[in-house]
DNA sequence: GCCAACGTTGGC
DNA sequence: GCCAACGTTGGC
């Protein structure tokens, strides 16, 4: 199983509107990097959702339920999306800040790739924010 | 609201 | 292929 983190500013798609809804098509992804990245996930995947702009801060954990498809905002066959159903909401949501604070939390892109909306993480790194979400 | 960082576009 | 101009993202 893989890890990953996507990013959403609150005020277009926030973590309320992903459990109102509890599964969603995350598409509108217009960024190379972040397309590849939603390509390599498999079905039941862990993906954190973190609040952009509004909050900074990682807020729940979703999982994958569909494997990539075309994205349905677009006619353009380069672009793809995928399907996230919600899982957990934390009860401390962790902080940019925090993240930044903690050694093991360097490398990820969310601190070095800031504009990248959907990145990788390590089992370890995974871990690490959930546990910070249980302090 | 500002601005830095970054990705994309288009002229040459 | 280079690079300036421009638009967008996202932290503060």
């Amino acid at each position: 199983m893989a890890y990953w983190l996507v990013k959403s500013d609150p005020k277009s798609y926030s973590w309320e509107d992903m459990l109102k809804e509890k599964k969603t098509p995350w598409d509108g992804v217009r960024n190379y990097q972040a397309r590849n990245n939603m390509k390599d996930m498999k079905k039941g995947d862990k993906v954190l959702f973190y609040h952009s702009v509004q909050g900074t801060e990682v807020v729940g954990v979703t999982t994958v339920t569909k494997e990539f498809f075309q994205d349905p905002t677009t006619e353009d066959d380069r672009w793809v999306a995928v399907e996230l159903k919600a899982e957990d909401t934390f009860g401390d949501p962790v902080p940019l800040s925090k993240i930044k604070e903690t050694e093991e939390l360097q490398d990820i892109p969310l601190i070095k790739q800031s504009r990248l909306s959907v990145m990788p993480l390590t089992e370890k790194q995974y871990n690490i924010i959930v546990d910070l979400s249980r302090q």
